[in-house]
DNA sequence: AAAACCTTGTGATTTGATTCACAACTATTA
DNA sequence: TAATAGTTGTGAATCAAATCACAAGGTTTT
């Protein structure tokens, strides 16, 4: 279980830290020192050391972080020693790309069920996946261990999904939809909204 | 011009009072207090005075704040006043998607450009817009006056294509590459990576 | 018209995150 | 082997953000 004294912000930047690290795996690489790592990630050395160090010292002084030790580390605190089944619900443009996009197979995340209403959407397959009745959610859910749900429904249907998805035991939700949701406590809500991100960049457009 | 001396942070969380300003607008309300908006948005009233009280004093004490109005400062303020074009590049499955979502446009954020590089994607079109060769960026950007790029090439491809696109006068780039962009100061990017977000996520589930 | 109530806007305070400064240790060079 | 250089890990100091507390002013009730 997880620690819970940790602040929230640092556990945030670990994924960051662990996507460079797997680069510079990839790239050949080694060793890596914090003021390297910073060069790359864009965050100060001193923050790296310190984020790191609140799981332990997983350096050497002099000479900097074994790349694959490190990556290990992260990865068990991270809990990615796993494949991580998830649900989607809403298979429309947005879903039907996210069912078909590489990245999150590449890094243990794995769409294994895919809800829609849309009798239309209903029966049809996407990249391996038989697009299921949303009606089914319950029983699909009971006899799988899906903990995560992706939520790429309309705007005006996310809270009732996003309560239903609740109630039939998923902890986590990637929520797509333009809303902010109301769940209980306990339940892990990150929300990936690109117009709120627009408008925030606008803000400096002159 | 936008002040520099408001943080970030504040700023960040405009958008959300805006989305949320204009669901309360759709449901008919026309005031809305502070306590109200804190309970929708699920930030505390007092933070919610206080970022909206950097830019002035919007309120009516004893009342609450006109909805249209507060509305109407935000979007002055994020300059919203106006339709925003963009170009995205890289026409694979996510870029087909972001270019068939209508809230782009319902907000007025609008793709006027689709660049890809593979000779099977250039020539077609998606939702209206004809895919063009991304070797015609230069010519294409230089005849707009897009500064806002939606970044949605394969990982490899990124870099150079962020370095192009800033070449040719992007100003912001909403990045869906799973990589961090170095850039010139000056350029501003959000970044768009759900697997972050999961791995952010998964370390809370036991 | 007075009293009671409500809500904003903000200076002061508290909390929390970042940065500083450096001791401790390792590796490398002379 | 001794001296120099490099790098981590962390307590202390600083900086920034969030929260508190409340005066001021508006609204509603009696």
């Amino acid at each position: 279980m997880a620690k819970p004294n940790i602040p929230d912000i640092v556990v945030s930047r670990l994924p960051l830290y662990l996507q460079t690290l797997n680069h510079l795996l990839r790239e050949g690489e080694e060793v890596v020192s914090s003021d390297e790592l910073s060069e790359k990630v864009g965050i100060p050395a001193v923050q790296i050391r310190k984020d790191l160090s609140y799981f332990g010292g997983f350096g050497v002084k002099g000479k900097g972080y074994d790349i694959i030790h490190l990556i290990d580390n992260l990865r068990s605190i991270l809990n990615l020693n796993q494949i991580w089944p998830m649900v989607i619900v809403g298979v429309g443009n947005l879903g039907q790309a996210l069912i078909r996009y590489q990245g999150f197979a590449r890094q243990g995340f794995e769409i294994v069920l895919a809800l829609d209403i849309n009798p239309n959407i209903i029966g049809t397959e996407i990249a391996g996946i038989v697009v299921q009745d949303v009606e089914t959610m319950e029983a699909e859910l009971r006899r799988s261990d899906i903990r995560i749900a992706l939520l790429t429904v309309p705007a005006n249907a996310a809270q009732s999904t996003a309560e239903a998805l609740v109630a039939h035991g998923i902890k986590a939700i990637l929520n797509y939809a333009p809303i902010i949701l109301k769940l209980p406590e306990g339940v892990r809500v990150a929300n990936i909204d690109p117009v709120l991100k627009l408008e925030h960049l606008t803000y400096y457009l002159s």
